[in-house]
RNA sequence: GCCGAUGUAGCUCAAUGGUAGAGCAACCGAUUUGUAAUCGGUAGGUUACGGGUUCAACUCCCGUCGUCGGCUCCA
């Protein structure tokens, strides 16, 4: 698979096969084939052990087992060794149709082997969702090596079309059967599975080169930002480097959404029970929600894991004309989330949050210039920061979570669902759709990203809101004097501060635009002689609006340069004799690149430039 | 929240039941240097926290908290 410019490219002529059809048929024949190798090899080292589903993914492939006990390393590496010992032994994998009753018997020790016969009968796939044109239900078994699964396949004819270096087990963790919570937990190994040993050995060497840009760990290691077990889980202190981040990321925001016609505001961190219950929060919201505050007399405050509330005041504040919409509020506002701790991810997942937010009232035909509105300042920001690697997706309801996940109106779900569409496609941005990933009040556009270890996260987003300016009783006076009902829009297209720096740090990589870099040029004095020339330069380039810093410390100038490169500052200003005499400065760029002498003012002139137009050059 | 792993100095890591160490960073001193590490010294830990076993616990056991890898969930 790969990205190009936002948009999925496949250009192998080979079927494809996976949930997002992104894996060739020979490709994924090895990985599924793997799967049922292993659970062949579980199966002789835990004869009790029920298999369950098993299939191919992204890279590889896992199976999930019904076992007492986790997996130990030492199991991993031992199934491992018998799943080379049988991909050397060339065994055929041969398929067989059988009938609903011959199946039954064969797995009646597996309840989970009989519920996906269930399934099948009923036309369902392993995920118990129901599989597109499925007709008369087949059940086929594969056997290889005296090893019967359950199985749709396809696999190898023989595994000698497998190499025994080319793949690996990876991990082993917990999994819920078939995703869900409430259902038993299951035991999943992992495993990495390519053509060729040299495919495996160059992913493991991405991955290992991916964990360098982590964002966990690049945070750390530029001053960023902090978290302290004493403040709690998924609450980021700022570090004056992260701070100097977010600042330039509000000028950027404000100046981008003046352009577009937004107005500011501002609003509380708390509030009463009684506005959450009204927007719909409590109780479609509540488990995401830290637990309220009770006052004396007895009311209870939230803090906000929002801000729509608020903003639908703002609205309601005076009566509204036909003639003001579209009506745009933005605030950086500050929400508050109670995350689950296990999905607490460094600054990709918090708990304290400050959102790029902003709502926009409009009338129904006003809609679609305004969604597209805001998908093009998307498409403005990404090009700045230069992201490229994004799909964006119409998230869409789920009907069996209307009333619970969902406001309970699928009329109005299936008409605001296709009026993004239609946006979508008439202003021809490419996209994807998926079920059960909607806000509670209405469908979005989300613009999915995937951190250096390959999760996956929303990073922007465009939310329409067909429920709550109602709940509110939101109106505006149309032009034939009646009250109307606005639709609202949600959108945070630089997502939250938090998110969206922990992205940028490892999309840069650490090595951040100037006019992002906390520390943009560090004045680098030889000699201790020079320091006062030094000082001179630093308050000549901080009057100019640059970020600039003397470093005095009684190191070699080599070993400054060290430092500064190691913080991935811009500009390394080396300041000798030479240099105070001409009023110059020996300009290195963080790449390497000496640039030689460079005069004071010119270099100011040329920082400035590269700063004023966002830049990614130096 | 669930399953598993893990927690030693600011950071990276040693110490396998017998007095907690190193490198980097910090601090002090010397050096005054031309494009990725100058030299010497000093200080820094109730081994996450709380219990237990033991003559003796960083080490073994239990609990709590945090972190990591997944699952579930999301900006």
């Amino acid at each position: 698979m790969s990205f190009t410019g936002g948009i999925l490219t496949m250009s192998n002529p080979e079927k494809m096969y996976g949930k997002n059809k992104n894996i060739p048929e020979s490709l994924y024949k090895i990985r599924h084939s793997l799967a049922h190798i292993m659970a062949e090899a579980v199966l002789e080292r835990f004869p009790e052990a029920r298999p369950t589903i098993g299939p191919p993914i992204d890279n590889g492939f896992y199976y999930d087992f019904s076992v007492p006990q986790a997996f130990t390393p030492e199991d991993l590496e031992a199934i491992t060794k018998r799943m080379r010992e049988i991909v050397r032994k060339h065994v055929d994998f041969g398929r067989r149709e059988v009938s609903e009753a011959e199946a039954r018997a064969l797995f009646k020790d597996n309840a989970f082997k009989l519920e996906l016969i269930d399934g099948l009968t009923r036309g369902e796939d392993d995920m118990g969702e129901k599989a597109d044109g499925a007709a008369a239900p087949i059940i086929s078994l594969y056997t290889q090596d005296g090893f019967t699964d359950l199985c749709r396949g396809p696999h190898v004819d023989n595994t000698r079309q497998i190499h025994p270096d080319s793949f690996t087990l990876s991990a082993s963790s917990a999994a819920y059967w078939r995703g869900n919570e409430k259902n038993p937990v299951l035991q999943r190994i992992y495993g990495l599975a390519f053509k060729t040993p040299q495919e495996l050995a160059d992913y493991q060497k991405m991955q290992e080169e991916a964990k360098r840009r982590d964002h966990r760990k690049l945070g750390a290691e530029l001053e960023i930002f902090i978290f302290d077990d004493e403040v709690g889980p998924g609450l980021p202190l700022w570090l004056p480097n992260g701070a100097v981040m977010i600042e330039q990321l509000e000028g950027l925001a404000k100046k981008m959404e003046l352009d577009a016609g937004y107005d500011r505001v501002r609003s509380p961190h708390l509030t009463k029970q009684d506005l959450f219950v009204r927007s719909g929060h409590l109780p479609y919201y509540a488990e995401s929600m830290f637990p309220p505050m009770e006052l004396d007399e007895g009311v209870k405050y939230y803090v906000k894991p929002m801000n729509c509330p608020f903003h639908h005041k703002l609205f309601a504040a005076r009566k509204r004309s036909y003639r003001e919409l579209p009506v745009r509020f933005a605030e950086y506002g500050t929400c508050y989330r109670y995350e689950q701790s296990g999905e607490l991810f460094g600054l990709m997942r918090v708990r304290s949050m400050q959102m790029n937010d902003a709502h926009i009232y409009c009338s129904e035909e006003q809609f679609e210039s305004e969604f597209m509105g805001v998908v093009d300042l998307y498409l403005k920001y990404f090009k700045i920061f230069g992201i490229d690697k994004y799909v964006m997706r119409l998230s869409k309801h789920a009907k069996e979570g209307l009333g619970k996940k969902y406001v309970d109106n699928e009329a109005m779900w299936v008409k605001t669902e296709d009026m993004v569409r239609r946006a979508m496609i008439s202003g021809n941005v490419p996209f994807v759709e998926a079920e059960n990933e909607a806000a509670f009040y209405g469908p979005k556009i989300d613009v999915q990203i995937y951190s250096a270890i390959g999760k996956e996260f929303s990073l922007a987003t465009n939310q329409v809101d067909f429920a709550v300016p109602a709940r509110f009783d939101l109106t505006f006076i149309d032009r034939d004097g009646q009250e109307k009902t606005p639709l609202c829009l949600h959108r945070a297209p630089l997502g939250t501060h938090e998110r969206f720096i922990g992205f940028l740090i490892e999309h840069y990589a650490g090595t951040f635009p100037v006019w992002l870099a906390p520390t943009q040029a560090m004045i680098i004095p030889i000699a201790d002689r020079h320091v006062d020339f030094a000082r001179q330069v630093e308050r000549r380039l901080l009057a100019a609006g640059l970020r600039a810093r003397v470093d005095d410390s009684p190191d070699r100038m080599q070993n400054k340069i060290r430092k500064a490169q190691g913080h991935k500052i811009p500009y390394m200003l080396v300041v000798g004799d030479k240099e105070a005499e001409a009023d110059a400065v020996s300009l290195r760029l963080r790449t390497g690149e000496d640039l030689k002498a460079v005069g004071v003012n010119a270099f100011i002139a040329r920082a400035k430039d590269v700063v004023e137009r966002y830049a990614p050059e130096l």
